[in-house]
RNA sequence: CGCGGGGUGGAGCAGUCCGGUAGCUCGUCGGGCUCAUAACCCGAAGGUCACAGGUUCAAAUCCUGUCCCCGCAACCA
């Protein structure tokens, strides 16, 4: 696979609201991706946050400070989730920085120049929550017809910018007919065509009732949605592209919550065509978290705080039970007794127990120095496995990806089991023993670099067991060869990996 | 006729687009092993794939209809 360079984005998150379990499995999977893609080649990955729009105004206002000094006070704890599921972007984009303004008006003027933006008078129902105007017959009850909104609206009459979204009808759907991965999974590539089906109206891109945004020349700020978009190549620095990482990124790979789909896969690249940009190369629109079968709500008391979840389970062990547990894409539940019970068998059991159990005969019958190096049948089980992994994880079949390294972490657990070292050792067939045990950490040490971008600290764990230098984060075909694993290295029986968490005694 | 998702062994899920002996994990039961985090390995029981029609040599999978469940105030991927 020749290696292109990748470009994974995040949704930017909007700045007032709390980062909860489905913002990190968004920035989760993103960092799975950015790391694998990293292990083949150049690859770049965003996150960021969304800053502008009435809402925001109005929070700072309430909070007695400025919009600018409100959102800088609220950005570190987008930051901060990151970190906490030790996800690695290469860059962290807010919507109110200078480069992003900077994209932002070009955009625009280069649409304005393609003729697909006009001026005109909207007068509607606007709901401020979804920064959106209604049409009178769209309105529940007098009330906003988003169904998770169902806010009072307002009559607003004022003149704004307009860009002509109905004219990309025909070229989208030609696009979505040509491009059938442009939108995944299936479901909602299928709900996007319906829409599409439907017709596209025209689209208002900016406000003048208030003036948190970005400034357009000649009044008014631009919508927020129109804006957010943008961060996608402001990050890239486009159009300077003083560096060429536009040129080198774009398109790239958005991942995005199902529910807005319609914006990424439909908005985005007709402004983009009318800019003379290419579209997105895919979307892919995950589901949602459900806790206990529901909809987390803090009503419902059944929120996930992910935080508190990182800290309780480790990040890793929560990353890896996010992609583990359902296939991305289908909403799914999680709750704490799956994730503990998760943790105990496929970590703290399979994986968990094969290194300690590995290094420790290892320590016992070898002093901990690795074998030397044999030919070994069980090697040819692992041949494949990277190329596996890199194809599942591309295609964003996480689940796949683990469960093809579930499937050797088994293998390892059964040759324990079928060769018998504690025989060997005690019948004295010490090449037998040899070749065993150098299988085990050779296959140790794949696992190691496969699982590193879904289990970054616990990958690294079993590689500093092993004895290695650095840390898995190697590129994968030359690192990815049967024998790597030096003889004579000296490894190092650590405590349990996934310690077993106890199921809580009842009350 | 609101929109969307779903109904597969005790639990949680794949499989449904591209029909062809019903699969995975957990749990349960029986057995083995002792290097290991009471972990590991082997075996077994357990399903009329919501229901009813239809198409077909063949349907969990395609078509038609029905029933049931979940989400849709706010927070919110």
């Amino acid at each position: 696979m020749p290696s292109r360079a990748f470009y994974v984005t995040t949704p930017i998150y909007y700045i007032s609201g709390t980062p909860h379990i489905g913002h990190a499995y968004t920035t989760i999977a993103a960092d799975i991706l950015a790391r694998t893609a990293r292990a083949h080649g150049p690859a770049r990955s965003l996150t960021g946050t969304d800053e502008h729009g009435q809402k925001v105004a109005q929070a700072a206002e309430a909070a007695g400070m400025t919009p600018q000094a409100f959102t800088d006070s609220l950005a570190p704890k987008w930051r901060a989730l990151a970190d906490a599921y030790d996800a690695q972007f290469d860059d962290f984009i807010r919507t109110t920085e200078p480069r992003h303004a900077k994209a932002c008006l070009a955009l625009f003027e280069r649409m304005r120049a393609s003729g697909d933006v006009y001026e005109g008078v909207y007068e509607g129902w606007y709901c401020t929550n979804d920064e959106t105007f209604w049409p009178e017959n769209k309105l529940v009850d007098g009330r906003c017809p988003n169904a998770e909104c169902r806010r009072p609206v307002q009559w607003l009459s004022e003149k704004n910018w307009f860009f002509r979204l109905s004219a990309y009808r025909d070229r989208l759907l030609e696009h979505f007919r040509a491009n059938s991965d442009f939108l995944r999974p299936q479901s909602r590539y299928n709900e996007m065509m319906a829409v599409l089906e439907g017709g596209l109206e025209d689209l208002s891109i900016s406000r003048s009732s208030f003036d948190w945004g970005i400034p357009l020349p000649g009044g008014g700020v631009l919508y927020v949605w129109f804006d957010a978009l943008i961060n996608y190549i402001s990050a890239l620095d486009w159009p300077d592209d003083r560096e060429g990482l536009f040129a080198k990124f774009w398109p790239g790979l958005h991942l995005i919550g199902k529910e807005i789909a319609r914006f990424h896969t439909l908005i985005w690249p007709a402004m983009l065509w009318s800019a003379g940009l290419e579209a997105p190369e895919r979307v892919f629109a995950h589901g949602w978290i459900l806790s206990e079968g529901e909809k987390m709500s803090k009503s419902l008391g059944n929120v996930i705080e992910p935080f508190a979840l990182a800290e309780t389970f480790g990040a890793d062990a929560v990353r890896y039970f996010l992609f583990r547990e359902a296939p991305f894409g289908s909403d799914f539940s999680i709750s704490i007794e799956k994730l503990r019970q998760r943790h105990n068998s496929d970590l703290g059991n399979d994986l968990g127990n094969l290194v300690h159990r590995t290094l420790s005969m290892l320590n016992r019958y070898r002093n901990g120095l690795v074998p030397q190096s044999t030919e070994s049948e069980i090697g040819d089980r692992f041949a494949d496995l990277g190329v596996l992994v890199h194809a599942h994880v591309m295609a964003l079949r996480f689940r796949e990806a683990l469960d093809e390294i579930w499937n050797l972490v088994g293998t390892l657990n059964r040759a324990i089991e079928e060769q018998k070292p504690w025989e060997l050792h005690k019948q004295g067939r010490g090449d037998e023993l040899d070749a065993l045990l150098y299988t085990l950490c050779e296959g140790l040490r794949w696992l190691a670099i496969v699982l590193h971008p879904f289990m970054p600290a616990k990958a690294t764990r079993i590689w500093e067991q092993l004895g290695l230098d650095g840390t898995p984060a190697v590129p994968w075909r030359e690192a990815l060869q049967w024998g790597g694993l030096a003889a004579e290295t000296q490894t190092a029986l650590g405590t349990p990996l996934f310690p077993r968490i106890e199921e809580p005694s009842p009350a």
